[in-house]
RNA sequence: GCGGAGAUGGCGGAACUGGUAUACGCGUCUGACUUAGAAUCAGGAUUUUGAGAGUUCGAAUCUCUCUCUCCGUACCA
């Protein structure tokens, strides 16, 4: 074989192991770069083609920053704490360490075999206690902080008992859960418990009772960015809601920062607006409405200029007051309301908008400003859960409350001038108000500041600015995370002292909750945990998103036993140059590692504020199906399966016997021939019943199904037990459909089978080659043949038609230093702008022009080597030590652009008339626009375009184009 | 509903600041080589950039209107 891909590719990756060349040096004098891909969770499916797609393309990347001076940082991790290698626990009873350790090592397997740059020294896994130690350390940073708001940033909690010692609360600005003040003098009086019950209000992470997305199934809680639709993103299972005693992430201390600082960073605005959306900051006022009774009703509102145009209000039926408020003779009606609004899940709720609902509680609010009555009703279109679960009701300016008034007849006030509101309220904040007093003649936005202004000063409420964000619950009730530093003492929670970090996990004898619906940890025995202490160790774990908040900093001192990462390497190598992965994580992982990376930054153990400067998102990869139509009849009659061009026209609707003659003039006319009879019969007899089934994609070969092969698979042995329609020319060809890849399509490619077959480097090219990074396309194998040539094409220039290495030692000739060029120009232009594709059809392009040229000079053919290197490491790799070099072509450097190499004498003008190109024309290049302007009309051709008449205008663009009008 | 991305041959896609539309690859067709296939080589074909208008000497590219597709998100006051 004349290029034997696979020999080299096993020589070159033992070689880069053994050496050590992607080792990444610290404090080296080189600029760095920093480049990482989302670290995977080792699941026992193993890699399928769409995984590399990023680590490719980042390794490209890497792989180029390295040959342009730079000391790269190119490490990979596995995020293997994990819910799929608990479930298999549970199953099997073997432990999820075995089972994530074996996936592990297949997913290592697949990778080495790619080719990557990785520099393995520096692999973390969340799952290991010497990483977890760290995890745990972290989480203790969190509990022993609060957040002051003055300072705007996380300060230690220390500094914060100082003050409590010697001003008590009442000028403190924090964060936290709602606190009764307290002087120096009671903070002085209290007990230990009291003390650190209202310390709880203040951390970071902190243990409250909260109302949590609880998943029976899964037998835990989720976060709210686990759920998708209403049920578990994993598994798909409902949620409920439940209120339970959990450990929780003051995030929301952040919600400003997170949104503003999302201004410092290069990532796409799709990613920026689901953070901003997920963050979902609203500015407005709160504003208190006293009820006749005279309790308080809070309301948030983001339009108080509208104050006036308030005709009721509505509380969420959840809401504290409403058992409170509603009077004897709407009792049972709001009970009723109420049990059917708690009966519905979050989904029904979700798909039920449309259905207005609500309950008058027979009590009245009075108007803050005017001192008119108000009726409060429960509707379940108020969330308990955002802002104060109240509304004050503007039916004028909300589309919902709107509806409701229309619904239940409430007199709908227009405070906004010459708008029309007989048919749907206006939202919009393009309006003058009127008919409210001071507010009157003002737009909107002014009247929103007056009106947050006179409410301050009349002490009915004041400006408040609300998020959508909620506190991250951080316990699961699982096994398989990491446990907590965490100990109880008659009931009060005490951390792990550092020196006997980490708590790694006890062994249990089950990975079920315990019968009494403790978590799994409870059944551990006391003297299973490595570290007990006080009456019991914390029960819960970590969520997947803790160990992944802050890998990426491990990554730049893996080994270090006394730190996190040390302040030095922190420095050094600073944020991620660039991130990739997939946007799915836009709300989850990205959005915690922003977080807790700020949190360390306000902590001074590290000097940036965002975790990953740049980031691409890669487009998912789809499978192709192939499907095969089975026309049925009752069941004695075999089955028969049936062809492309057949199944088409049975789908086209023709499918049911009202349809028949259709059916069969389509059967006889173009299809089948000689079986058109065969199949009108059975269709004529027995009526026809069809539909499509998926056929393993290992038994099609440009969609040509091998049906002999195929059918002696148990899964698809039913091919054998019917009839076979095929084309005319007797293959039989599938149906391709584009969908995500799943086993239950039977279209998942795996890298290891094209590897096989046509070596790394070509799969490496091939993803590339597919189109844009961001983009989603379908995998289609078929392609891969074309970048599989090139390759060997490639190989090629180096060799004579026996395969005998050959280079030319000569002065390279002009066309082939333009070819080069060109290439190196390109090449970098694609690699700055990440557009990889492009790269890899610039490289055919040379390696075409090249062929052409027969050109095996060495000066061309080894910088070309170098730019190839990149992209296909390997077969680079083995043509850079066949020319002679005893270093590893990542040593060399990446070649210089010249210029002139592709000044030309002459250029071909394409010649336009109205725009329309006509013909081309040789000129001078440094020929001036007046002369290119009488060279073109003299052109004879372009009589015939001017027709005798005089062009109207000329446009001559040097070394462009002329565009003549006529 | 809202937000984001997008629509170019039979297919994946190129065309960077408006300047030769469809590079590169796949598929397809013809021919050469071959016992045959694979491989290789030579050559051909398809279209007018989702629709409509505008700006311009010139628009895939800029502006407006509309249609459709994908992704995210949703009673957030």
């Amino acid at each position: 074989m004349e290029y034997n891909f696979n020999e080299i590719e096993a020589k070159w990756q033992q070689y880069w192991a053994e050496n050590k060349t992607f080792s990444a040096e610290d404090g080296s004098d080189k600029p760095k770069y920093y480049g990482l891909s989302m670290f995977p969770y080792p699941s026992g499916a193993g890699l399928h083609v769409g995984h590399p797609l990023g680590y490719i393309a980042s390794d490209i990347y890497a792989r180029y920053k390295k040959l342009t001076g730079h000391n790269v940082l190119h490490p990979m991790g596995y995020d293997s704490f994990g819910l799929p290698a608990e479930q298999y626990a549970i199953q099997t009873g073997q432990h999820p360490a075995i089972t994530t350790e074996t996936n592990l090592n297949r997913y290592r397997k697949q990778l080495d075999k790619i080719g990557f740059s990785f520099d393995w020294d520096r692999e973390v896994r969340t799952s290991d206690p010497s990483y977890y130690k760290w995890t745990q350390w972290i989480f203790k940073q969190l509990y022993n902080a609060w957040y002051n708001k003055d300072a705007n940033k996380a300060e230690t909690i220390d500094n914060l008992e100082v003050i409590f010692e010697n001003e008590g609360n009442a000028n403190v600005n924090a964060d936290c859960a709602e606190t009764a003040d307290f002087t120096a003098a009671d903070w002085k009086g209290y007990s230990e418990a009291k003390r650190q019950q209202i310390l709880m209000n203040y951390r970071l992470t902190f243990l409250a009772d909260s109302w949590v997305n609880w998943c029976p199934a899964l037998g835990t809680v989720l976060a709210n960015d686990e759920i998708k639709d209403g049920v578990s993103e994993r598994g798909g299972h409902p949620v409920e809601q439940k209120l339970m005693r959990q450990w929780s992430m003051r995030i929301t201390a952040y919600a400003e920062r997170l949104i503003n600082d999302l201004d410092t960073v290069d990532w796409t605005d799709s990613i920026k607006d689901q953070q901003r959306n997920w963050i979902g900051k609203s500015v407005g006022a709160s504003v208190v409405f006293k009820t006749e009774s005279g309790h308080d009703i809070e309301v948030f509102t983001t339009r108080p200029d509208t104050i006036y145009g308030v005709s009721f209000m509505v509380l969420a039926p959840e809401h504290e007051l409403v058992s409170e408020l509603t009077t004897d003779k709407y009792k049972d009606a709001i009970a009723t309301y109420q049990k059917q609004a708690s009966l519905k899940t979050e989904r029904d709720r979700q798909a039920d908008v449309k259905n207005i609902s609500g309950a008058f509680t027979g009590a009245y609010a009075l108007h803050p400003f005017t001192g008119e009555k108000i009726e409060i009703w429960i509707a379940d279109y108020v969330l308990a859960g955002y802002g104060t679960g109240a509304v004050m009701a503007v039916p004028c300016g909300d589309q919902r409350d709107y509806d409701f008034a229309g619904h239940f007849g409430i007199d709908i006030k227009n405070i906004f001038k010459d708008v029309d509101i007989s048919e749907t309220a206006y939202a919009e904040k393009d309006v003058v108000i009127t008919d409210s007093d001071f507010l009157n003649d003002l737009p909107a936005k002014k009247a929103i500041k007056l009106a947050i202004y006179e409410i301050e000063k009349r002490g009915f409420g004041k400006g408040q600015t609300n998020y959508r964000l909620r506190d991250a619950v951080f316990s699961r009730q699982r096994y398989w995370g990491e446990p907590f530093p965490v100990y109880y003492k008659n009931g009060t929670p005490y951390l792990v002292p550092d020196d006997q970090l980490p708590v790694t996990l006890p062994e249990v004898d089950k990975y079920l909750p315990t019968e009494d619906g403790e978590p799994p940890l409870a059944r551990a025995e006391d003297s299973a945990w490595n570290v007990f202490m006080g009456d019991r160790m914390e029960y819960n774990t970590m969520p997947g998103w803790a160990g992944s908040s802050w890998y990426f900093l491990r990554y730049m001192d893996p080994k270090n036993e006394d730190v996190f990462v040390s302040k030095e390497k922190a420095d050094y190598w600073n944020q991620v140059d660039l991130y990739i992965g997939g946007s799915e994580h836009a709300t989850g992982h990205l959005l915690y590692s922003r977080f807790w990376t700020k949190f360390l930054n306000d902590m001074g153990f590290i000097n940036f504020n965002e975790p990953f400067k740049k980031m691409i998102n890669q487009g998912m990869i789809l499978g192709r199906s192939s499907i095969i139509g089975r026309i049925q009849f009752s069941e004695k009659i075999r089955p028969i399966y049936v062809s492309h061009s057949i199944l088409r026209e049975i789908g086209k609707g023709a499918a049911y016997m009202n349809q028949k003659e259709e059916i069969f003039n389509h059967i006889s006319n173009n299809i089948c021939g000689e079986n058109a009879q065969k199949l009108i019969e059975r269709i004529e007899n027995d009526g026809i019943f069809w539909n499509k089934l998926h056929i393993d994609i290992k038994y099609v070969d440009n969609d040509r199904l091998e049906i002999g092969r195929a059918s002696k698979d148990p899964l698809f042995k039913y091919l054998g037990e019917g009839d076979i329609l095929p084309e005319l020319d007797g293959s039989f060809v599938c149906q391709a459909e584009v969908e995500k890849m799943s086993k239950s399509y039977y279209n998942v490619q795996t890298p290891d089978d094209l590897v096989e077959k046509f070596g790394a480097d070509t799969l490496r090219c091939y993803e590339m080659f597919l189109g844009p990074l961001e983009q989603a396309k379908p995998w289609d194998t078929k392609g891969i043949n074309g970048v599989h040539n090139f390759l060997r094409k490639f190989w090629r220039l180096f060799h004579d038609a026996e395969n005998n290495f050959e280079v030319s030692d000569a002065e390279p000739d002009k066309a082939a230093l333009k070819t080069l060029h060109k290439t190196i120009k390109k090449i970098q232009e694609d690699l700055e702008r990440f557009s990889f594709n492009t790269a890899v059809s610039n490289f055919m392009i040379a390696t075409n022009e090249f062929t052409e040229q027969k050109c095996n000079n060495k000066a061309v053919l080894s910088e070309l080597l170098i730019l190839v290197s990149s992209y296909a490491p390997h077969i680079a790799e083995e043509l850079w030590s066949k020319l002679g070099n005893t270093e590893s072509i990542t040593k060399a450097s990446f070649p210089t652009f010249n210029p002139d190499f592709l000044v030309e004498a002459n250029f071909e003008y394409p010649v336009s008339f109205n725009g329309k190109m006509r013909f081309k024309i040789s000129l001078p290049t440094n020929m001036g626009k007046d002369d290119v302007e009488a060279s073109v009309l003299a052109y004879e051709q372009s009589a015939k375009y001017l027709d005798g008449k005089p062009p109207k205008k000329v446009i001559v663009v040097p070394g462009r184009i002329v565009n003549i009008v006529v």
